[in-house]
RNA sequence: GGAGCGGUAGUUCAGUUGGUUAGAAUAUCGGCCUGUCACGCCGAGGGUCGCGGGUUCGAGUCCCGUCCGCUCCGCCA
C-alpha cells in the first residue's frame, strides 16, 4: 500500500487500495453519502463515504473541513452521469474503508484555493496556509526539479559541491553588508556573504578544479519584485577553461535543464552581443529580445537644428539623441497616452518626450503631426524618416539628454510600449550572452573609476605594462552576462590569476597597496603561490524559477520571502533582542 | 532618501458632493436540501473604516502627520 499526498493522483488507478493524507478542504453530505476533497478543490480525487461502511461513515459524519485526515479506500471511476463537466475535476473517487483523524484545526483566516486570490499581506503572514495551494506547491516543486537538473548536469561534468562560510569578512565595495557582531571579539563583525566570490577563487588555488554550490547570498539593499535581501545563486567556478569554454559549459547546462524540466529544446548557440551594441540598440545591458523595438541614433541629423533640446545633447560628447519607432498603429496613441508616457519617462530623468506622428511619408512636414517639426529642416525630417524606416501610421518617440538618461528612459519606454501594444511574445524564451563589458565605469559626476563587474575580473589586456598604459575607457573585461527575456539571470568572468596584474587592477581602482593588503591580503598572498587560470559564473536561481513558472515576483518562488521593508510578517523578524544579549556583544543601541 | 497606488467584516472588495443605523460576495454559526465537486435555498452573528491629530453642526469621505503592503527611481561592484 502506498501513501499518497492529496492531489497527487494523476492517472486512473481503478480498483487499487490506497491511502491518502492531507487537509480536508471541502466537505459535503449529499444523497446519503459524504464527500470530502483534499489539498485543493481542483484536484482529481474526492473521497466518498458510504453508509454501507457504517464504521467509517459514522466517523466521517463528525469531520469538519479543517481536519487533517488519513483515509484508506479503493479508487473507482465516477458513476456515469455524475461527472463535473464544467470544471473537469474530481474525475476519480476514493471509496473510504478506513479513516483516521490525524489532527483538528481552528477556523482558518482564509481557505487556500487557487480560484480566489488573497492579498499578499495575509498570504505572507499565514504563509503555511498559502503554501497549501496547489499553485504554490507546484512552484516549489518546479524549483526543486530545476535545481536537481542543474546539480545532475554539473555532477556528471565532474564538478563538486563545496560549502563556503556564511560568517565571513565585510567587503569594501559592492552592496551594503549584513553584519553579525562577534561575541568573542568585541567591536568586530562578521559579514554575511554577498556572494562566495573570493572563496571560490581560493578553491581554484586549492586545486578544486570544478566547484559549484547552491549558495545563499545576502545584500542589505532596498527590495524589488526581483530582489530579496537573501537570495540563492548557483555559483560555479572552473580552472583551465577560457571564456568561450565557460560560456559553452553554462549554455549546455541550461539546455540540459530546460530539456529535463520543461521538455523544451533550446536553439544553440545562444546569441552573443557586445555590451556597446546592447546599449546602442536597446539602451540597456539586458535587452529583452522578444520586444522588436529598437533605439535609432539621430544626433548627427539634428546637431545643427534650431531645437536646443535636440541640438544641445547632439553636440555634447556625453549626450545622446535617439528615437524609437512605434510601428503600425503607433499614431493612434492619444494625447493622454502620450502624456502618460512622458510622465513615465520622467522618473528616469527625462525632461520630456518629443514625438512625431507619421500620417504620410511623402508629403514632408504636411504629412507629420508633431510639436517639434517646425524646428526641423526638410532635409533633417527626410533623414529621420529614412533612417528610422518610418511608414505611414507610425509614431516616433525621441529622447535627447545625457547618454545615461536617454538610455534609461528610452530603454524603459521600449519595454513599456512593447507590453502596452502587445508586441511581445510572452511564450518565447530569448537567451542572450552580453559580452565585452567595459572593465571600469564612472558614476555621473564622479571622478573615481569603479569596477563594472568586480575588482578580480580579468581585463582583455593582461600584460601589466600594456594594461597600465591603456586609457580607462578603452579597457574591456572578460566578463559575460546571461540574459533571458530581459532579466539578468547571471554573470561571471575570467578572473585575474597574475598577482602583478591584480595589484595593477587595484591601483586602477584607487585601492592602494595598504588597503589592498588589509582587505584582500589573503587573496593576494594565495595568488603568489601558484594560481591556475580560472573563471566562473553565478546564476540567480530565484529569477530563473520566476521566469520558468511565469511568476510576477521572486517572492512567489521563495517559501518564506521578506516584504519590501525586509521584514517577515510570519515571524515578525527582525525584532529587538534581550538587553542581556546586547551586553554579551558589548553593543549599545542608540 | 524620493514618486505613485493601496489599507473598510475572518477574506476579497463597493461605499456618490462630507449627511440617518457603513454594504455585497465569500467564510463562520443555525435550519433545509441531498451525486455534490467554488453545490443550492432560508436565516443569524460579525466593523476601533490602519493609527494620531485637525477642519466641520456632522468625516470611511477633506487636510496634516505617521505606520504597514505593493510597483518604481536612487541603491543593488
Amino acid at each position: 500500500m502506498r501513501t499518497h499526498h492529496c492531489g497527487e493522483i494523476t492517472k486512473n488507478e481503478n480498483g487499487k487500495t490506497i491511502t491518502v493524507c492531507g487537509w480536508v478542504h471541502h466537505r459535503r453530505d449529499l444523497g446519503g453519502l459524504i464527500f470530502i476533497e483534499c489539498r485543493d478543490r481542483t484536484g482529481l480525487l474526492q473521497v466518498v463515504f458510504d453508509p454501507a461502511e457504517p464504521e467509517v461513515f459514522t466517523l466521517a459524519e463528525k469531520i469538519r473541513k479543517e481536519y487533517v485526515l488519513q483515509i484508506t479506500g479503493t479508487v473507482q471511476a465516477r458513476p456515469a452521469g455524475t461527472e463535473n463537466t464544467a470544471l473537469k475535476t474530481g474525475l476519480l473517487e476514493l471509496k473510504a474503508t478506513a479513516l483516521t483523524v490525524l489532527n483538528t484545526a481552528e477556523e482558518l483566516p482564509f481557505y487556500p484555493a487557487d480560484y480566489q486570490m488573497v492579498g499578499e499581506e495575509s498570504r505572507l503572514k499565514y504563509r503555511y496556509l498559502d503554501l497549501r495551494r496547489l499553485e504554490m506547491f507546484k512552484k516549489l516543486q518546479m524549483r526543486a526539479k530545476l535545481v536537481k537538473a542543474l546539480r545532475d548536469y554539473l555532477d556528471a561534468q565532474g564538478f563538486i559541491d563545496v560549502e563556503t562560510p556564511i560568517l565571513t569578512k565585510a567587503t569594501p565595495e559592492g552592496a551594503r553588508d549584513y553584519l553579525v557582531p562577534s561575541r568573542t571579539h568585541h567591536g568586530s563583525f562578521f559579514a554575511l556573504p554577498q556572494s562566495p566570490q573570493l572563496f571560490k577563487q581560493l578553491l581554484m588555488m586549492g586545486g578544486i578544479e570544478r566547484y559549484y554550490q547552491i549558495a545563499r547570498c545576502f545584500r542589505d539593499e532596498d527590495l524589488r519584485a526581483d530582489r530579496q535581501p537573501e537570495f540563492t545563486q548557483l555559483d560555479i567556478e572552473t580552472s583551465f577553461l577560457d571564456q568561450a569554454g565557460i560560456m559553452q559549459l553554462i549554455e549546455d547546462m541550461i539546455c540540459h535543464m530546460f530539456k529535463t524540466v520543461l521538455d523544451v529544446t533550446l536553439p544553440q548557440p545562444f546569441l552573443r552581443m557586445p555590451y556597446a551594441e546592447a546599449i546602442r540598440r536597446f539602451g540597456v545591458d539586458k535587452p529583452d529580445l522578444r520586444n522588436p523595438l529598437e533605439l535609432v541614433d539621430v544626433a548627427d541629423i539634428v546637431k545643427d537644428c534650431d531645437f536646443a533640446v535636440f541640438s544641445g545633447p547632439a553636440s555634447r560628447k556625453e549626450g545622446r539623441v535617439a528615437l524609437i519607432r512605434v510601428p503600425q498603429g503607433g499614431e493612434k496613441l492619444t494625447r493622454k497616452e502620450i502624456d502618460d508616457y512622458t510622465k513615465y519617462v520622467s522618473q528616469f530623468g527625462a525632461k520630456g518626450l518629443a514625438y512625431i506622428k507619421v500620417n504620410a511619408t511623402d508629403q514632408g512636414k504636411a504629412g507629420l503631426q508633431s510639436p517639434i517639426v517646425k524646428f526641423l529642416s526638410d532635409e533633417a525630417i527626410e533623414a529621420i524618416l529614412s533612417r528610422s524606416k518610418a511608414t505611414a501610421g507610425d509614431l516616433l518617440f525621441f529622447g535627447a539628454d545625457n547618454e545615461h538618461v536617454v538610455n534609461d528612459a528610452l530603454g524603459a519606454l521600449r519595454l513599456k510600449l512593447g507590453q502596452d501594444l502587445g508586441l511581445v511574445d510572452e511564450e518565447a524564451k530569448k537567451f542572450l550572452w552580453v559580452v565585452d563589458f567595459p572593465l571600469l565605469e564612472k558614476a555621473p559626476g564622479d571622478t573615481r573609476w569603479y569596477a563594472k563587474h568586480h575588482p578580480f575580473t580579468s581585463p582583455n589586456i593582461t600584460d601589466v605594462e600594456a594594461f597600465n598604459a591603456a586609457e580607462p575607457e578603452a579597457l574591456l573585461s572578460k566578463a559575460y552576462d546571461i540574459v533571458l527575456n530581459g532579466v539578468e539571470l547571471g554573470g561571471g568572468s575570467v578572473r585575474i590569476s597574475d598577482p602583478a596584474l591584480q595589484q595593477a587592477a587595484f591601483e586602477r581602482l584607487g585601492i592602494d597597496k595598504a588597503q589592498a593588503q588589509e582587505k584582500f591580503g589573503f587573496l593576494l598572498e594565495a595568488l603568489r603561490f601558484g594560481c591556475p587560470p580560472h573563471g566562473g559564473l553565478a546564476i540567480g536561481i530565484d529569477r530563473l524559477v520566476m521566469l520558468i513558472t511565469q511568476s510576477q515576483s521572486i517572492r512567489e518562488v521563495i517559501a518564506f520571502p521578506k516584504t519590501q521593508t525586509a521584514s517577515c510578517p510570519l515571524t515578525a523578524a527582525p525584532s529587538t533582542v534581550d538587553p542581556k544579549q546586547l551586553k554579551e556583544l558589548n553593543i549599545k543601541v542608540c
